[in-house]
DNA sequence: TGGATAATAGACAGACCTGTCTGTACACTG
DNA sequence: CAGTGTACAGACAGGTCTGTCTATTATCCA
């Protein structure tokens, strides 16, 4: 339990960075919530823009990492469909789903300069190119750009279902993903 | 100049929450940058929140009177695509573009119950509305679904254009949208 | 000219924020 | 047992936030 401090700061900050932003979210909040005294959490992060820096990449990990299992497990086409369905599940989550942690970064650190917003960005740049490659090995022409357009659709699924709430969009934006598919004969 | 007191802080709080995020601008800069005394902005409006409100429903206004001016003067098909081009405008406008307001609001304000939020989820239903309607002009099938399916590019348009950059976005967007349409016969 | 109205500047309270600091308790290790 | 490192609680400083208050100035109209 005591084992790891710094996950443990990295959990709580996680979800409620998540569920009530990161302006909203105060340093005594994620302390009194995790448990962990102020000094413990000063000695593993610099400042809570650090702590958010942390965050963001410790999110990151998982996300990419299945990202290239399903790469490896499923066949290209049904591995770029995958992502929707991932997508469904996220926003279906029996957590409350509060949109994209990375999107939300971006929109509270508007600047593009800023780090935060830098890292939010660096994260969608990786998820697309894991969604051209895909396209490349399905002969897709203009795999870039198709790969761009996918990823609006997720985009768009994934804050649509944060303003609505939760519905079919994740649904919607595959069926769509698989007409744009299809019209580019792949 | 001192005509319309009310109009200056509305401005100055669009334009400071649009580029700098709602939580991160105090009252004590908006007053200084708009020349504004706190007491007048205290006497039209109730608290920071109700000047959100009103900045959400002053931005909202004159949006969704351009979807309307287009609809009266375009064909429906043109007038639906016209959407992307208004996008493309906003994403290369003179000012910085820094996303959505309502979107950054949304993202901001997580909880669906918060008024703030649920304002933003207005705005974007009525913009639902609107592309539902010309799609049911044009004999679309399942014009709501559609209608959402060519929100989600506009919403991830929008979104990648904030995170990314400003380039061809809205371009990209209209070019899986005009896909899209043709798919459902329209 | 006199008086109502509106806006001004600026102090203030009380809460909250981040980040620093002190001193203490506990556990492990040589 | 001594020593070392880790985490603890909690006070504290300095700044910022929203929202209230007072007292003064400018404007407009009868």
């Amino acid at each position: 339990m005591a084992t790891n401090k710094r996950d443990l700061l990295l959990a709580t900050a996680e979800r409620l960075f998540y569920t009530e932003g990161y302006h909203a979210t105060g340093i005594d909040r994620i302390l009194s919530e995790s448990g962990v005294a102020k000094m413990t959490l000063y000695k593993h992060f610099k400042s809570k823009d650090e702590l958010i820096l942390a965050v963001l990449e410790a999110r990151q990990l998982p996300m990419l990492e299945r990202l290239r299992e399903a790469r490896s497990a499923l066949p290209p086409r049904k591995a770029l469909l995958s992502v929707f369905d991932g997508l469904n599940n996220m926003i279906h989550s029996p957590t409350a789903f509060c949109g994209c942690l990375f999107i939300n970064a971006a929109a509270e650190y508007l600047d593009r300069e800023h780090p935060i917003h830098q890292r939010a960005a660096g994260y969608k740049a990786q998820f697309q190119h894991h969604l051209r490659e895909l396209l490349e090995v399905l002969d897709a022409p203009q795999p870039q750009q198709l790969a761009r357009q996918l990823q609006f659709l997720i985009e768009g699924a994934l804050s649509m279902a944060h303003i609505e709430g939760p519905e079919d969009q994740a649904l919607l934006a595959k069926a769509s993903a698989e007409q744009l598919l299809q019209a580019a004969g792949v």
